[in-house]
This record gives structure tokens, C-alpha cells and sequence, in this order.
DNA sequence: CAGTGTTGCTTAATCGTTTAACTAAAGTGA
DNA sequence: TCACTTTAGTTAAACGATTAAGCAACACTG
């Protein structure tokens, strides 16, 4: 078996014609004769030629591979994203590379870099939990390479951003739990200065004041969002002398530490304290009781992401600018908020 | 801003040096003098040049990028193998591509395919449940790049393979199972085509015979191991005029499906039906009750695997062949297994 | 029949980096 | 001083594919 790799050379040695017939053959340039055309792509296909994507790369300047960044690829909703921004760009002949940051900024950095090095010809990226300074992508945009932000975004960025309405969902929420007759909704939120989290917040804090509910600090939490961290909150919740009646969780993993922690305390979900988490893991059917979330639309957020790219890489003079995208979540009820 | 980007040439121009001096510079070759080093990574950093990886993949035939094919990516399991092969090769200048098979056949063969085009070093997989046919796998070799298999692995590709011991595991969970008194313990496994589930099976046949229960046919199932099928599968075994007084599911997944049919039918775990998962996924410590489960050493996998291929690289005539390291897993004793 | 197009290729440069082979200058030892 | 080694570079040819430019050969037109 041949061990060395099959050049367009040998393929034009074969045929006695010169290497830029052969690639202009395969490209089915319309300067040369089907019967060369034919002939290339039999002894292509005899050879076993693959085309060596590093060297076209090189000479046309770009790589055809595309940069995916997210904190982390094991939760449902980032996973699904990422299988809908494959599926979409591999039929435009892209790739894509998955890289993970586990939620720090320095990882994500060096994830860039990385991704930069690689010469990908765009990077679609969802931000850590730790990012606040931007530089790294700045430094996506200074060197002219597309990039599409999703979920997690930043508005200072002026770039494409495709996500669900944030400040809306937290009024779904409240507006449902209210309409269960709960009457002291507490949030576990996460950091303020993600931009996504702080809409939860706002939209937590207006809906609470629309329904003339009372506004009290303790009921209102920052946290990691971790499933450990959910624990703590919600015991944090518990050890209050006047403890609410439902709370609304800005992530399912810590919603689903917070139910621990109820069910540890023989707490009655909904009855006692209704529970709402939000991204709507597979997960949340699956546990007792089934929990009460919000769906993000992960596919639609991992489609519209890919198709914003290719957008950029057709429209040559298409500057980068902020471009929103939002998309309107849906609230599935489960037990965790049906009070009987 | 420097809106093209810089490339050696720029260096050697701005120093009047030939661009051969700049990339031995660059590379702390022997044979440039310090000063001349110096001067060199100063204007580079100036510049701020970037190498193209393009061209030096392509002139040195190989691209440092290492591909990854898993079944998926939102399972603890795959998520944190691929950490720790990206955190091991990372250190070593190489980047990876991940790329998710969603246990089709069809997508694992572009995905391998894909990866091939991308000129990659190396791959490391693990196959998808349809695979039998092992044509792209052998299609790798042939081509002479390093092929590291782990978890759902053949033997008849003959190459490297990382796991844990399969047949031992199903050992553990009998030996641990009659301990707690149970006489008639069944078994959801996977397909018997996949190496791994088949081992399974074996170890579960052997280990009922060494205890002298009772083997029947109808207490071993074969499932595609979803959470779906898992409780189909539960529901089935409820069925039996018979029922078992313990559960041992192949995957923590499928366990979970049959966890939520024993609950829906009122059924106590573990006292009247005990019930033992596989792969030790985070939600296992989460559900109620929580899931006893095999922990499969995920890190120490991916550390495996990626040390593996590094070794490949290194011995220019390593030849490929059926190099089998099997860690010992581990069982982790639950609730849903503590019979009181 | 000269002029103009069209067809179907070839030539050669190019992308940015690496590296084998060469060279010039300086140093070393007897 | 001569022969030899060492040092610090330079030159030029790759790597494999793409593409602008060139050029025969033939067809067509008025």
C-alpha cells in the first residue's frame, strides 16, 4: 500500500499534464475539457489522492476551520449548540474546533490563542463565568477575524450576539410562580457582572415590584451556579428566620443543589418552597420532582450562530458591529412549581 | 493597527537578516548568537508577530493538531476524558479538534474523514454504538497516523487501547449485590457487538454462576442503553411473573430511566428492587435515592490516551499494535444498592 | 485572409516557514 | 604560519496547492 501521501503531482506525472490542470480539474474549472476532468478524477480516485488542506489553506489564505470557545462542552445546553453549529458549517464545508475553558479566563485566553495560531477563520464563543476584561476578544477583532458571541456575550464588544431574553424569562418565571399563589420568591442569580445574569436579576427584581411583592435583600443571591454552590445558597435560604415560599434558580445545576438540600431538610417541593431552575437540562424530567425550567432554544442558538458567520465570510465588506439576535425562551412547568 | 499580519519576513527585514536567521532565532537554534536571539523575539514581540501555523504544518508535515472522535460530548464521562487529553497535550504544543459521532456510524466516518483532511497527527477515539465495520478505523492506519482507541474499543484493529476492566467491574457489582442479600439479580447491558458491553455481559453470566444464582434468560437484557430505553427495559423486567430483587444497568443513563419506572410504580430502592449504575456520571450522587455506580477513572483515561499518542510521536518506529492498558475501576457504593 | 475569440492547456510565482548545504570570518593548536 | 574547527550566519530549495498570465491551436467573421 502506498505509504506516502498522493500529491496533485503525481496525479499530473500519471497524466503527463501539468499540476495546474490537475487542480483546476478538480475544481471543475470550466477551462478544462470533461475529458481531462474525467480522466483526473479516475486517477484521483486510483490513487487514492486526498487534497492536503494545509497547503491550500496556505496559498488561499484561509483554513476553512472554525473556532468554537465555551466554558465547558459537558452540559446540554452548550453540547447541543455545538452539534447545531457543526452540522450547519460542515455542509459548508467548514470544520470546527471545540475548546473548553471551564469557566476561566485565563484558560479561555490561551484557548484563543490557540485558535488564533490555528489560523481558524472565525470563533464563535460563549464567555467564562471569570471574564470581565476583554482583551482577548479584542484581539479576535483587531486581526479581522469574524466573531459571533452567544449566550454569554458583551454588549461593549459590538459584535453578533444570538441568545434568549433574559430579563424576559425571569418575568415568566415570577409571573408563574405568582399565579401558584407564592408570595416570597427568592433568586439565586449568578455574578452581576455577566451580562446575562444580571438581566435574570433586573428582570427578577422588576417583576417582583410589578406584582407589589416584597423586595428583600436576603432573598436575593449572587453565586457560581455550581451544583455545590446551589447547596449552599439555598441552605443559606433555609437558615433565614422568614424563608420564602419559592425560588428561582438561574441555572439548573444549582437548582438541582438547592432540591438536595430541600429534600435533605424533608421540605415539601412545590408546597412548601416551589422550585424554578432555568435551562432546561435533560436533567430536570428526570429527578423527584421533575423541575420546572426555562428552555433555551440551544439549536436555533447554534444555527442562527453558524449561519451569522457564513453571513460574514459571503459579505466581504460586512464590518463587524453589535447585532442582536434574541430569541424568545419558553418556561416549561414541571412538579417543582405545580402547587397542589 | 497593523491590519496585514507580520510574518518573519517583516523581522528579517526590519533587523536586514534572512528570514532562515529569523526562524532559527525564533527557535533558539544553536548556531545565532544570543544578541542575535535577542533582537529578534524584540521586534517579533514589537510587531507582534504571530507564526503561521499553516506554513510551518505544512513544511514540516505535521500539523500538531491531535483529532478526538466521542460518541458525545455532553456525558461527564467523554467531557472529562477530553479535558485531560487537551490538558496533557496542550503542554506539549499540540491542539485538539473534537468532533462527536452522536453514536452514528455514518457521522463517525466524516467525522474521521474530516480529521484526516485536516492533516492531524493523530486521533483518539472511542467508537460509536452502531460501529461494527471497522473500515474508517483501518483507513487511519493505513495512512500511518498514530490510532489511540479508548473505552469502546476492538481488538481486531490492533492498536493502543486504554479502559478499565470490564469484566472485573460486573464482578465488583454481583459480589457487592449478594452481599446486601440479593438472590435474583438482572441486567440491562448494552449490545453485545461492543466490546466493552459484551465483557460486561460475560463478567455478569460468570459472577452469577460463581454465587450459584439463578441464570434466566428473561433477566438479561440487551438496550441502547439511552434513559429512554433504560426505562422500557425496567418496565419490562417489572412485567416478569418473576421479578428480580436487584438491577445491574450498563450505563448510568439507561439506570436512570429504570430508576424513575421503579419510582413511578412505587417500588423501594433498594429494599425491594436494588439498583447499581454504570460510569459514575455526577447526577448518580444527585438523583433520589442516589445511584450506586462503577466509577470509570475518566481523567486518568484521558491522561492515558493522550501520553499514549505523545509516546507514538517521540519513537519514530513505534509501530502500531494491540497495547491494551486496563485500569481497575472502582464501585461506588450508593443508597439505591444499601439494603437495610 | 487578417483580425478577433475561444478553448485548453502550461509556466511560474506565490502563500510563510523550515532546513540542508554552503560560506565567510574568527579562533585554535602545533 | 598552515590546517583545521567553530561560530554565525546566508542561500535556495523545499512543502502542496492555487492562480495570474501567457500561449498555441483552432474557429469564426466580415
Amino acid at each position: 500500500m502506498a505509504n506516502k501521501k498522493t500529491t496533485i503531482k503525481d496525479i499530473a506525472n500519471a497524466l503527463s499534464i501539468s499540476t495546474a490542470a490537475v487542480s483546476k480539474a478538480l475544481h471543475d474549472d470550466s477551462r478544462i475539457s470533461t475529458k481531462t476532468k474525467e480522466a483526473v478524477k479516475k486517477v484521483a480516485k486510483e490513487l487514492n489522492y486526498q487534497p492536503n488542506h494545509l497547503a491550500s489553506a496556505l496559498r488561499r489564505g484561509k483554513s476553512n476551520l472554525v473556532g468554537v470557545v465555551v466554558p465547558r462542552t459537558n452540559s446540554n445546553f452548550f453540547s447541543s449548540v455545538i452539534q447545531n453549529i457543526e452540522e450547519v458549517l460542515n455542509k459548508k464545508g467548514y470544520n470546527i474546533i471545540i475548546t473548553q475553558s471551564n469557566e476561566s479566563y485565563q484558560k479561555e485566553c490561551r484557548n484563543i490563542d490557540t485558535l488564533l495560531f490555528t489560523q481558524v477563520d472565525g470563533i464563535i464563543a460563549s464567555m467564562a463565568n471569570e471574564t470581565t476584561n476583554l482583551d482577548c476578544f479584542e484581539k479576535i477583532k483587531s486581526k479581522g477575524i469574524p466573531l459571533i458571541l452567544f449566550d454569554r456575550g458583551e454588549n461593549d464588544l459590538n459584535v453578533d450576539y444570538i441568545g434568549i431574553n433574559d430579563y424576559d424569562s425571569s418575568h415568566m418565571i415570577i409571573e408563574h410562580l405568582t399565579q401558584q399563589g407564592c408570595k416570597r420568591i427568592a433568586h439565586i442569580g449568578g455574578y452581576r457582572h455577566t451580562r446575562i445574569f444580571n438581566n435574570r436579576i433586573r428582570g427578577y427584581i422588576d417583576a417582583i415590584k410589578k406584582h407589589k411583592l416584597p423586595t428583600d435583600d436576603a432573598l436575593l443571591i449572587e453565586s457560581s451556579l455550581t451544583t455545590e454552590d446551589g447547596r449552599l445558597k439555598m441552605q443559606q435560604l433555609l437558615d433565614l428566620e422568614d424563608r420564602p415560599d419559592a425560588v428561582y434558580v438561574a441555572s439548573d445545576y444549582a437548582a438541582l443543589g438547592a432540591l438536595q438540600v430541600l429534600q435533605e431538610n424533608n421540605i415539601d417541593i412545590p408546597n412548601d418552597i416551589a422550585l424554578v431552575g432555568f435551562g432546561d437540562e435533560p436533567f430536570t424530567g428526570m429527578v423527584t420532582p421533575t423541575l420546572s425550567s426555562i428552555n433555551q432554544h440551544s439549536a436555533e442558538i447554534g444555527k442562527l450562530a453558524a449561519e451569522t458567520f457564513l453571513k460574514h465570510v459571503d459579505t466581504t465588506d460586512l464590518k463587524q458591529t453589535l447585532h442582536k439576535q434574541i430569541l424568545q425562551a419558553e418556561l416549561i412547568i414541571r412538579d417543582s412549581s405545580k402547587i397542589k
